[in-house]
DNA sequence: AATCTATTTTGACATTTTTTTAACATTAGT
DNA sequence: ACTAATGTTAAAAAAATGTCAAAATAGATT
């Protein structure tokens, strides 16, 4: 076995990876060069210790007595999230969500490239939204196979998104982004990110009736 | 101090729970009178250790050698959510986010209730979407007070979220759902429910870079 | 320009706290 | 009486925090 590098990183890690990437790319824009941990954690409100902890998973990123050289932590960061580098992306469902992601220009920036939109409404087939075309979901597996795609977003009612996840996970595609109320379960490689948006109301509204200090 | 009873809990076990209760959900629906920590655990591909353990964080709503009443336990865990009774809601930023939420009607009947939509886009004023009028930014803070809002979801840029943010928490607010992509530094009694749709993505990119097995 | 000193700050590790899993005694159902 | 399954306690694992030696900087001094 030569796997002995391969240390697993926990998911409460990268869960905060793609946070300090946005204070960051905020540094980044305004020009700050530097950056300590301790001035870090004041900004974001977490432990300076946390943040060299989570960093030093992926190696030394910083200098003692310096600290951390903003563009190129950010830049290392962005790597290991992958955003260094573009996933052909696209979306099934063309309600409210689905349209919401294709006219959302930080994922493109990010280098998330939707390239297509599909639904099943005849009416829609052949228009754009954002400069996404539209297709017809029984071309799916087709377009998967000629366009590169890696991520596919499902933005449908629950049977409907159960439905295309097989079809998806037959043509191929290990990365779904799921906003249907459902756990799909499909086979191990496959990665689901789940966006429940219920479930963070509801978590919102237990904090409500628990907000009594 | 007479707050002896008042035992915090975890964030976890809270992030948890609108999954039990979905499920629960489909038992009831599905006429399933009693089910056991094991069996819900197979189907929840979670232990039936925790399931027990986060329950009894609220008391003992199971019967030892039968189990638990799916109707009981599903009423139990919406109480503690706090989705038993309605909270009034408003929507500021009419973009897709925001309509999609305006259409999306399984928070309606969880007991969300829009009363409103806020744009700043003068054209919008007046009309409505899924029968939720559609008023002006600036009309916020009366609207809140006459309409006994609990919660104000941001679908709105970020510099905008900020703004509209420190308004509301003016007029009383103390529950957002924030889906711009920035932190809200807003007083502790307020709470703030992130959906960071680009976080999401990243975590997802992030697996497909590391899927490797 | 070189050297010294005080200060900063990381990376590593030790400790503490939290979370998860396992074990089991007890209770209710069959 | 036997089995099933909870609630609870204990153990194990994971995560967060605190500590500190070593390394590098920045400033002072020569």
């Amino acid at each position: 076995m030569e796997d002995k590098e391969e240390k697993k990183i926990s998911a409460v890690v990268i869960r905060r990876l793609p946070r300090y990437y946005r204070y960051l790319g905020e540094l980044v824009e305004n020009d700050v060069q530097r950056i300590s941990s301790k001035e870090l954690s004041e900004k974001m409100k977490v432990t300076a210790s946390q943040i060299r902890q989570d960093l030093n998973n992926f190696g030394g990123f910083g200098q003692q007595g310096y600290g951390y050289n903003v563009k190129y932590l950010y830049d290392k960061i962005g790597k290991i999230l992958g955003v260094n580098e573009p996933h052909n992306m696209i979306v099934v469902g063309a309600g409210n969500i689905g349209r919401a992601i294709c006219n959302y220009s930080d994922f493109s920036k990010r280098g998330f490239v939707i390239k297509g939109l599909f639904d099943n409404n005849k009416e829609l087939e052949g228009k754009e939204i954002a400069g996404v075309g539209i297709y017809s979901t029984d071309k799916i597996k087709d377009f998967i196979a000629e366009n590169h795609i890696e991520i596919v977003a499902l933005t449908l009612p629950k049977a409907a998104a159960k439905e295309v996840a097989s079809v998806v996970v037959e043509a191929g595609i290990k990365a779904i982004w799921n906003f249907a109320p459902v756990d799909l379960n499909l086979p191990p490689d496959v990665i689901v990110e789940n966006v429940h948006l219920s479930e963070s109301l509801m978590r919102l509204s237990y904090a409500i009736a628990n907000n009594k200090e």
